[in-house]
RNA sequence: GCGGGAGUGGUGGAAUGGCAGACACGCUGGCCUUAGGAGCCAGUGCCGCAAGGCGUGGGGGUUCGAAUCCCCCCUCCCGCACCA
């Protein structure tokens, strides 16, 4: 405990009293913080145990709303907690300045996106200040400068290097309204709407700049000694979407039209099904399509191949709607037995995923029975449940994975279990070259063009000579965005029509060249961000290795789960890539995730302003101050779970930080209308219950730090206000004792409510005559263990389960006592009447339960 | 269809094997006020005058004891979805 003496005797007249007005002084306390430099990291310090702790940096879009706040201010709260807890704590903060709305101003109103941005960022650090948050400014990052957006070219080089970026023609998604291409993560639902303004997809063609995500593909659905959520866990795992099985070479079968002996690979999942195979389907697109094609059935295949590429992807990927499809009028011969089966095209096989290729198992496929269904095809039962006759008829595909279940009809396998049934195909396909065990993945690599002005420009150029595609050195970087480019009303990357960017010289011959008009993804800018936060204006490199070494990874991250399969896996690939080319040391970013809820409006409806329901939080903070504003978001639920906005619930803890107030000025105040009701019992049994409520309310208080749990902290610390408000007025109050509780109710307060709390402390230390401190430079108290258990209490006694009764006795009896104690009770006598009792269960002094018959 | 999360008073929620409903909102009554959309006190799960009974989406189970663990089912939210 700190030296702090008695409660300054403020004379018990109300007028003399100052109100609680928020407003005055948290800008005061603010710009307190700031002049002091209090939140300023000193990274070199090794004394302290370091605590990176970074929460999702907000792009620039000129307001900050509601839900900034429920991120950024219990993140807040836990900067103050560790800093109290004597970290060195890291907590910066910058702007994702890139990307589209700064276009969509431009063309809008004219004025250039760098000062739109730049315009937006001033403004929106006054309302970041305005939180009470305790960012380090001096590590602002603004990912829009020259000085962070050449290092996005430093990595893509270094990517290119090492073959994890490359170019190529790709059929990709393009939003007509945006006017740029979208990474697969970036198109959503089944509509395929683009991520951010929500309008239909299109299939383009186009040579598109990736990134070799897949080349990470199994290290990314490696979550080992990881702290995150499960359900983010569970999307990218999903996203990734590993498929182990076999790839089967299927032979084309001589015909009349071609030769045969080609070979057809497909993928499965389920090898041990290979004899139930009657029928093969390609994905319309499928390269063979052309040469295995029957002459009389060419005209009807063109039909169908030309259909599908008209219809759309919504169209196609549309599970509700019958199966299509035609023969090409070829067969394949099945490498288990021989036996031909005739080759069909259906648009529901993807030419994308596996070999674009399967062979087709309607016995014990849904997709595959519904399709032979329609057309009339064999189907084959080759799995059979224990229960089942071998030739049990099937109703629909019968698609259990069982273990018990066993191969029918499968020649030599026949009588198997399925797992090893499975396992003795794949050998004996591998044997005789037919085969392989072989793993899928959903997950494509990362597309990073766009065709937009906004953004990191890809630092290579086309040579007109015949260099071909060649990387701007290192020494030249960064390729500067002209300052002079303009918006054409026909739309379009006005780089494509700014001559001085465009024109440049092959650096690999001298000769002229053209240079990449495609900027980067902002995503790349987001992939990489916390570590230009160590040392923002680096020349000398993008990443400082000490620094890394020191601070890196994360130690927590906090931010909203619609990321969870862009930027935090964009994050962890790059992550992993700069890791094998050696620029950083560990191989995953951000050790402990947070995913915050979602506030929503007072209707329980998405805030919007068309719906009227926005919640502007800079008209909270002049109504209510920050402070409450904080609390309520702390107090509404669990973090991880936001909620509709409540107009009263944030009056309910602006007067719950008022009567702080009036507890903490006012000891010896008595509300006008009541007797000023003293307790009963003694003073010095006041006192002792009052620092056990003090000190509980600490044990659970610094228990709720660990998990987040904001809203029983802020409970309990009502409980604690509440308990002072009773004993207020009475002989308790500026005591010893009660001294003790309110200083432990400002320093619990501190980290979630740092403008009252500091305001209140000054008042009692400049009243006290002690030099001032601030409140956020204290140590984190610790509770007194002796205080926190009990010395009376009330045993639940339960006959049968039910309670029945509350015995009060002195804690630490035995167990013979206890049973006497209660068994002479007439409630529970009452209860027993007629009944032999069994036995009797003590649950460690908490409870007793009478089993009776 | 697959994966994930959730279901508790009028409301937000608390309790993760041991007193269901902490804390707050709202509501009711009272006090005090020139007044108050301020402050303070008391009450408030449901049925019942009471004694008491019932009660955590539904059904079953494990246990001395279940909101909590297990099985089956229902509903809602989120993500993915003809991925072989």
């Amino acid at each position: 405990m700190t030296d702090i003496p008695t409660t300054p005797h403020v004379a018990p007249d109300h007028e003399r009293v100052p109100r609680y007005e928020p407003t005055v002084i948290e800008p005061m306390w603010q710009q307190r913080w700031a002049d002091a430099r209090l939140y300023h990291t000193d990274l070199e310090d090794d004394a302290r145990r370091r605590f990176y702790l970074l929460t999702m940096y907000p792009y620039p879009s000129g307001d900050l709303h509601i839900g900034h706040w429920y991120i950024k201010t219990p993140t807040d709260a836990i900067a103050r907690f560790r800093r109290m807890n004597g970290d060195n704590v890291f907590f910066p903060i910058g702007f994702d300045a890139f990307g589209l709305p700064a276009e969509n101003a431009a063309i809008n109103s004219g004025v250039h996106p760098a000062e739109w941005t730049m315009r937006n960022i001033e403004r929106m650090r006054t309302q970041l200040r305005s939180m009470g948050a305790t960012f380090d400014w001096d590590s602002e990052v603004i990912t829009c400068l020259p000085e962070y957006y050449r290092w996005n070219q430093w990595i893509f080089l270094r990517l290119l290097e090492a073959g994890l970026a490359y170019r190529r023609m790709a059929a990709v998604d393009w939003c007509p309204r945006d006017l740029v291409v979208l990474a697969r993560e970036q198109v959503e639902g089944p509509d395929r709407v683009c991520w951010r303004c929500g309008t239909q997809v299109v299939k383009r063609d186009l040579e598109q700049w990736f990134f070799r995500i897949t080349r990470y593909a199994d290290e990314l659905l490696d979550f080992d000694g990881l702290d995150w959520p499960e359900p983010v866990r569970a999307m990218q795992t999903n996203w990734i979407g590993r498929s182990e099985g076999a790839e089967v070479r299927f032979t084309t079968a001589p015909g009349a039209h071609h030769p045969g002996g080609a070979t057809l690979t497909v993928f499965t999942t389920r090898p041990d099904t290979l004899f139930g195979a009657t029928f093969m389907v390609l994905a319309p697109e499928h390269p063979l399509v052309a040469t295995l094609t029957a002459p009389d059935r060419s005209s009807e295949v063109e039909a169908y191949v030309t259909q599908t590429r008209r219809r759309t992807e919504i169209e196609r990927l549309d599970t509700g709607h019958e199966k299509t499809g035609v023969p090409i009028g070829a067969e394949a011969i099945n490498p288990v037995n021989g036996e031909r089966i005739p080759i069909w095209i259906a648009d529901y096989v993807l030419s994308g995923y596996g070999t674009g290729a399967i062979m087709a198992v309607p016995a014990h496929d849904e997709r595959d029975f519904a399709f032979a269904k329609r057309f009339g095809l064999p189907t084959r039962r080759v799995i059979a449940a224990p229960d089942d006759a071998d030739d049990a008829p099937l109703a629909a595909a019968y698609v259990s994975k069982a273990t018990t279940d066993r191969l029918v009809g499968s020649g030599p396998y026949t009588g198997l279990p399925v797992p090893e049934g499975s396992a003795r195909i794949v050998a004996d396909l591998v044997a005789r070259d037919q085969g392989a065990s072989s793993v899928t993945y959903r997950i494509r690599d990362w597309l990073v063009s766009r065709q937009r002005a906004w953004g990191t420009p890809i630092p290579v150029v086309y040579c007109a000579g015949s260099c071909g595609i060649v990387a701007i050195p290192e020494d030249q970087l960064p390729v500067l965005l002209p300052e002079d480019f303009q918006y054409r009303p026909e739309g379009g990357n006005p780089l494509e029509h700014t001559e001085s960017f465009l024109r440049t010289t092959c650096p690999s011959c001298g000769g002229p060249a053209r240079r990449e008009t495609d900027t980067m993804d902002t995503f790349v800018d987001s992939s990489w961000y916390w570590w230009r936060y160590l040392a923002p204006h680096a020349n000398e490199a993008a990443i400082d290795p000490e620094l890394d070494t020191a601070w890196c990874p994360v130690d927590q991250y906090t931010g909203g789960a619609e990321h969870a399969v862009m930027h935090l896996l964009y994050s962890r690939f790059l992550c992993k890539a700069l890791a094998d080319l050696g620029v950083v040391r560990e191989r995953e970013p951000f050790r402990r995730l947070f995913n915050q809820g979602q506030i929503l409006g007072s209707d329980g409806e998405r805030m919007s302003k068309s719906r009227g329901n926005v919640q502007d939080p800079d008209e909270l903070v002049s109504r209510y101050g920050a402070d409450s504003v904080r609390l309520f978001l702390m107090f509404m639920g669990p973090w991880d779970q936001g909620g509709p906005w409540s107009p009263s619930g944030i009056e309910g803890v602006h007067r719950f930080l008022r009567r702080v107030w009036t507890v903490t000025l006012d000891p010896h105040g008595v509300e006008a209308g009541t007797g000023g009701g003293a307790p009963m019992g003694s003073t010095l049994d006041a006192e002792r219950a009052l620092r056990v409520a003090a000190h509980r309310a600490l044990q659970g208080v610094t228990e709720d730090h660990a998990g987040f749990r904001w809203n029983t902290m802020v409970a309990k610390l009502m409980e604690l206000t509440n308990s002072l408000m009773r004993h207020r007025g009475t002989p308790v109050a500026g005591t010893a004792s009660w001294d003790e509780a309110i200083e432990l109710l400002l320093l619990m307060l501190a980290p979630i409510a740092p403008h009252i709390a500091e305001e209140l402390w000054s008042r009692r230390l400049e009243a006290a005559g002690v030099m001032a401190r601030s409140i956020h430079t204290e140590a984190w108290p610790a509770f007194d263990a002796d205080l926190v258990v009990a010395d009376s209490m009330e045993l639940p006694v339960q006959v049968n389960g039910k309670l029945r009764d509350l015995v009060p006795m002195a804690p630490g009896l035995d167990q013979a006592e206890v049973e006497r104690l209660v068994l002479d009770r007439p409630k529970v006598q009452a209860n027993l009447d007629g009944h032999t009792v069994v036995k009797i269960v003590h649950v460690g002094g908490r409870l007793v339960n009478i089993v009776i018959r």
